[in-house]
DNA sequence: CTTGGATTTGACCAACTGGTCAAACTCACG
DNA sequence: CGTGAGTTTGACCAGTTGGTCAAATCCAAG
């Protein structure tokens, strides 16, 4: 294992491809499906060249995690409680729209681990999700109750965001199947903004 | 392996518990996590027991999936083309949203599969699903020239509600997490409805 | 160019896992 | 009962997998 002195060239290089390799992998597998093996093979080193990187298959998963996490959630910071609320809305599922179509693995990755239940990743999404969802909430209760935009029940909207945008790369297999050569994602802008343009418009 | 005589009440019994039990394994952690030695102490039986009924860990598998596509489509089967067409739609809804809350291993197990590339199930899917959904699609766009919905994209339409209801299932955990003492399930019915009626409603 | 730390790997191990099999046991039925 | 088909399992096997380690190789700084 490398010293925790200030990384070299090699370290930063071989770290960095084995996330990527990581990420590839898990997301396609999940944590118990992948191996050390496809990993290293995906990665271009050897399985204990990856064992002088991370102390285990495990320790990979949790830094690739924490790496991902601050990302995946930066759409949701982006919400300016200064800006129109309708609009903030609006930009705010595109954001996550356009996430998961640049980056269905990463994507994948959470949603096979909470779909299994979370178990290595309850703490950070504890820590990190439910804070910043709380704050936001907040601003979207204001908003409502300045009549700004339609009543609505704020966690089950923001869960409803998530659904929609995430389901575009979680399920692409089903949804590219079932859509034969159209591209989900050229109807599912407009689908996504008329949907909560329709309900969060004041006086529906 | 037994016979393919008519079933014996020992085969009936014994054949259910296992499916049960796999059930229970299979949607918790997919089926590369999961293991045969762990279906069988759920089903209460030994692991060659198992490979007795079964022939294999696929074979388990997918009994258990050509078992549960099929009412796992049934809401969708439902929707009838003479009703009224926004009720028609919101009762899919709520239908799809008990399936969540009464089968969400039955959903996560689908979720766990999809996920994954669903490398055992697109056969059965593009099989099954796919038609049903251009049936039901091809009402919903009758309903849609006539004016009585407002018109949108089917199939979104449909991945929407999907989306939405399996959700509350598939990210059960997370859900919970972030709402704390409440029941998702208190409050869901009321927000899709609210969700799918503005979105539905013609002249919006 | 030397040298000591950083990096890489072939060989190996123990645990786990899906699956087999012959022997033992159980049960329905005559 | 007895008997043969139906059922169960302990012991076992081969392949896989996460992880170790000593030896070999590479590389940057003096």
């Amino acid at each position: 294992m490398p010293k925790d002195r200030s990384p070299t060239r090699i370290q930063k290089k071989n770290r960095a491809a084995i996330l990527e390799a990581a990420l590839e992998v898990f997301s396609a597998h999940g944590f118990r499906g992948a191996t050390v093996d496809q990993i290293a093979t995906q990665a271009g080193l050897s399985k204990p060249n990856l064992l002088y990187y991370f102390p285990s298959k495990e320790a990979m998963f949790t830094a690739l995690l924490s790496e991902l996490l601050d990302t995946w959630l930066d759409p949701m910071r982006e919400i300016n409680p200064e800006g129109d609320p309708l609009e903030e809305i609006l930009a705010y599922v595109q954001r996550k729209l356009q996430m998961s179509r640049d980056y269905p693995r990463e994507s994948r990755l959470f949603a096979n681990e909470i779909v299994q239940g979370a178990p290595r990743m309850l703490d950070a999404l504890s820590t990190d999700l439910r804070g910043l969802l709380e704050e936001k909430c907040a601003i979207i209760e204001t908003w409502m109750a300045a009549g700004k935009i339609n009543r609505t029940h704020p966690k089950h909207l923001m869960f409803s965001i998530w659904s929609l945008t995430q389901h575009y790369a979680d399920f692409d297999v089903q949804v590219r199947m079932l859509m034969g050569d159209e591209d989900p994602f050229d109807a599912a802008p407009e689908f996504l903004e008329t949907l909560y343009r329709r309900m969060l418009t004041p006086k529906g």
